[in-house]
This record gives structure tokens, C-alpha cells and sequence, in this order.
RNA sequence: GGAGGAGUGGCUGAGCUGGUUUAAGGCACCUGACUUGAAAUCAGACGUGGGCGAAAGCUCACCGGGGGUUCGAAUCCCUCCUCCUCCGCCA
């Protein structure tokens, strides 16, 4: 969420934000609500100002004496009518809160001005996607490719979406995790690995809950989530806590295994490994000063290029404008594979600053050693990378002539020879 | 899962027969004095968050979370969570 102090002394920034983002927000009754919200707790304070220092002079006086008695008969009114106004308050600080979780990040100055994802602006492109020639076919279309990445079977034993990785299929997919765990932690990433479930309260100090719910595999009884991404854990990992700030940056991956049930996606999006219920993902995440956040984000998202650039996968850097960006950032890049097969580019990280907007609303600071005081970090975080993806581009892209896939150098050592085979 | 015990500021630790408690005392941290410097000693300051205010400052909340009783709750009651001990079950 954003500083309330912000919102009330600066509407007009936040209305620009709103209208850079392309979102439709009422600006007005929030600043109304927050109004409303202010004056009673102006009244209940006073009441209880009033109720503290009697509280202070019938300490005082004798039980039961007359003067103790009309203080009480006095009292008992007064408590009657903070009850009243204190109930009235707690319901307007609850709309009040409500409102401000409305509002979106600001974006920063640097993102560019658009509506759509076609209005993003290309940074670069890495590698050739011309390469490949004609014989290029899509990763589902390649003879053997159910043998190793079995869909049906996925769907019988659990539902579409859920494919068995069986063979080399499942080796590369471990050889990934393996080699992306690697390079981060060569990066300077602590790796972690969390729990795969999280609670209610981790899932709504990130934002999954109660917009996203729909979004996410719930458990019964014991209403636990299955994490869509490794950051909703590592994010509340720090919750409520303040950090030393000699500590900072703190640098984290982590590889989990991802649940989105990606209700409402359909067509060529969802087909063979592009979209699926269950994914796995190394992800990166940073916990910085205030004051260097954006440089952080450049080696953020340098690191996850490097992946792909050690993979040699041609790929692409899009910086996301205003109407793409997403309500919680300030800034994100996003990466994609080219898929030769399939001839389109494929999401396989998305990098981002949030500034202090997730850190308010989890209470992750650090102490100041200048203001003395405990301020709210920034929050920066990445895939690095997201496998399912990023296999189906190594397939499409380094298909051989024989109908085996050549394994990149850089993964060789992981996945223990040359190439793939769908036999 | 069952039975007991315990959760108090950065740490430690009283209060827990309800009302001068404004949460004692100690440690750590910070400032000052003494000292060539340091240690020791002495003095002072020392939590987080919200609201009002130009500021000085004023005010409210917070004793694991939530609810209740009461004029008044760290203190009494209910409930949930976490940790410890023991028992049961189990890879």
C-alpha cells in the first residue's frame, strides 16, 4: 500500500498514477473515507482521555465513598458512549484500510507512457531469432515428446495441466533447477528453500489474498495455500521485522514448485508447456536501501540474463509501460524466450521494484543509522527462471536434424551428456 | 492427538489477591563529565505505531493474536496461535 501521509498530502500524484496505469480507481472516496476515519478517532480519543484521567482520581478516593460513587455514575456513561463511538471507529478505520489497499504504486518516472503490451518498449535482443531455420517445429509437435512430457497421464491421475516429466524430460528439467540454483548462488543469492504452503496472512501481506484467491490451490482444513511463486514465502520470510542495515542488501533464490490455477486462460497460450498448473521456478528477491533500488534492479535483472545468455537462448528485455506494469510495481522488465517452433516470445522472468509498497504492507524495515529510525526497505524480485519455458525454447531451439536436442555447454555439466533423446 | 507449563520493550526480568504502573530493576546502545586515550565510575537520555499541530509540543494505542467482564484489565474469563516438558502415533 502506499503512505497514507502521501495520498492525503498529494492526491494529485497518486491521481497521475492511476491514470498512467490505466486503471479506474475512485481517488475521492478514499481521501473521503480516510476523513471520515480521522474525525472519530479524534472523538474516541478525547473520550478516553476523559475516562484515563478519572480512572486516575477514583484510584484515589475511598470505594464506596460518596464522591467515589458519582464518579462511577458518571463514568458509566461516558463508557457507554466510547463503546458506541469506538465500534463506529473501528468500522470506519477497516473502510478506511480497505480504500487505501486500492490504490496503486506509483510508477517511475522512467516507465514509459502506453495502454497496452503492445506499447512496451523493447530495451535489446540478445542472440538471433533468425537463426533457426524452417525446420523448426513447435515442442509439441516433436516426434517422441509425449513419451517424455505426458499430459494425458498428468491429466488422468490429477487434471490438464499437470504433466508427468519422465526421462530426459525430467532430467532437464532437474538440470535447470540445478544450474539456475548454481549461477544465483555464484551471483550472491542465499538460497532457501520454503515452504511450499503458506498461510492466510502470508497470503494477504502479498497481495494473493483477497483479489488473487481465485488464483491459488487452497487445503482443507487447514485453509493453507499452495505458493503460486516462491516469493509470497521468502517476502514474509522478514515479515514485521526490522533489519540491521549494515545487512542490507539481502539476497535471496529459492526454487519451488508453482500452483496458479490460471482460471480463464485458454488457446494456443496454454498449449504444451507453455502454461501450466504446476511449474517449477527459481526465484530471485532482495530486500535494499531505499537509495539504491533501481541500480539493484539493474543487476537483478542482469543476472537473469546471464542466465539465458549462458544458455545461449536468444531472448528479449521489454520495460513494461504504465498500462502493463501491474498494480504493485514501479518499474519491471520483463524477459523472453524466443521459441523458434512456435515462431513467438515466451515470459520466462519478470523483474521487479516495488519500492516500499509490499515492505508497508508486510512491515519489513531497517534501522537507520542516519534518522535513527526504522524506515521500510525496497523490495526487488525476479525469476531466475521460470524451467518450463525455458525448456520448451531449449527444444524448439536446438532441435538437430537426427530428432535429438542439443544441450547447451553451460548445462552439460548438469544434465551429464550431450543431448536430449525422445527414444 | 492427549496432559501439564510458559509467552511482558533490542535482550534479561519483576508485576499477575484489577485502580499513582507513567510497565520496576538490570544489561546493551547513545550523549555528556572525569581521563593523554581507553576501561571503570558518575550523570542524562533511551521502544513501536497512529492522530492533531507551522513548530515546540499535545494525545491515543500496544504486555503472543482475537473477543468478553468492569467505571477501570499486563492482572479476571473465553478462544486461537507459538514454544517447552511428558505420553501416544509415525518416516
Amino acid at each position: 500500500m502506499l503512505d497514507p501521509k502521501l495520498v492525503r498530502e498529494s492526491p494529485e500524484l497518486v491521481r497521475a498514477a492511476i491514470a498512467k496505469k490505466h486503471l479506474s480507481v475512485d481517488l475521492d472516496s478514499v481521501l473521503a473515507a480516510d476523513a471520515a476515519w480521522r474525525a472519530l478517532l479524534l472523538e474516541v480519543e478525547q473520550l478516553r482521555s476523559v475516562q484515563k484521567a478519572a480512572n486516575a482520581a477514583m484510584a484515589a478516593l475511598k470505594k464506596g465513598s460518596p464522591e467515589f460513587l458519582a464518579k462511577l455514575g458518571e463514568m458509566k456513561a461516558v463508557s457507554a458512549q466510547l463503546k458506541e463511538r469506538d465500534g463506529a471507529l473501528k468500522a470506519a478505520e477497516e473502510r478506511s484500510r480497505e480504500a487505501m489497499l486500492s490504490l496503486p504504486n506509483l510508477p517511475h518516472a522512467s516507465v514509459p507512457e502506453g495502454r497496452t503490451p503492445q506499447e512496451n518498449a523493447v530495451v535489446s535482443t540478445q542472440g538471433d531469432p533468425g537463426a533457426v531455420g524452417a525446420h523448426a517445429v513447435a515442442h509439441w509437435d516433436i516426434p517422441g515428446f509425449p513419451r517424455l512430457f505426458d499430459f494425458e497421464r498428468g491429466a488422468k491421475v490429477t487434471g490438464a495441466g499437470f504433466p508427468f516429466f519422465i526421462g530426459d524430460g525430467a532430467r532437464l528439467a532437474r538440470a535447470l533447477i540445478n544450474f539456475f540454483l548454481e549461477e544465483d548462488v555464484r551471483a550472491g543469492y542465499v538460497e532457501v528453500s520454503p515452504p511450499i504452503f503458506v498461510n492466510a496472512a502470508s497470503a494477504t501481506a502479498t497481495g494473493q489474498l483477497p483479489d488473487k484467491e481465485g488464483q491459488m490451490y487452497e487445503t482443507t482444513p487447514d485453509r493453507l495455500f499452495a505458493v503460486p511463486t516462491a516469493e509470497v514465502p521468502l517476502t514474509n520470510f522478514l515479515r514485521d521485522e526490522i533489519l540491521d542495515e549494515a545487512a542490507l542488501p539481502v539476497k535471496r533464490c529459492a526454487y519451488t514448485p508453482c500452483f496458479r490455477r490460471e482460471a480463464g486462460s485458454y488457446g494456443k497460450d496454454v498449449r504444451g508447456l507453455n502454461r501450466v498448473h504446476q511449474f517449477d521456478k527459481v526465484e530471485l528477491l532482495k530486500w535494499v536501501h531505499p537509495s539504491s533500488s533501481y541500480a539493484e534492479l539493474d543487476s537483478l535483472r542482469d543476472d537473469a540474463e546471464s542466465l539465458l545468455r549462458k544458455l545461449e537462448i536468444p531472448y528479449r528485455v521489454l520495460l513494461m509501460c504504465g498500462g502493463d506494469l501491474g498494480f504493485a510495481q514501479s518499474k519491471k522488465y520483463d524477459l523472453e524466450v524466443w521459441a523458434a517452433g512456435q515462431k513467438r516470445w515466451l515470459e520466462v522472468s519478470s523483474c521487479s521494484n516495488f519500492e516500499a509498497f509490499q515492505a508497508r504492507r508486510a512491515q519489513i524495515r531497517f534501522r537507520s543509522k542516519e534518522s535513527g529510525r526504522a524506515e521500510l526497505v525496497h523490495t526487488l524480485n525476479g525469476s531466475g527462471l521460470a524451467v518450463p519455458r525455458v525448456l520448451a525454447a531449449i527444444l524448439e531451439n536446438n532441435l538437430e536434424a537426427d530428432g535429438r536436442v542439443r544441450i547447451p555447454a553451460a548445462l552439460v555439466p548438469h544434465f551429464g551428456k550431450s543431448h536430449l533423446s525422445f527414444a
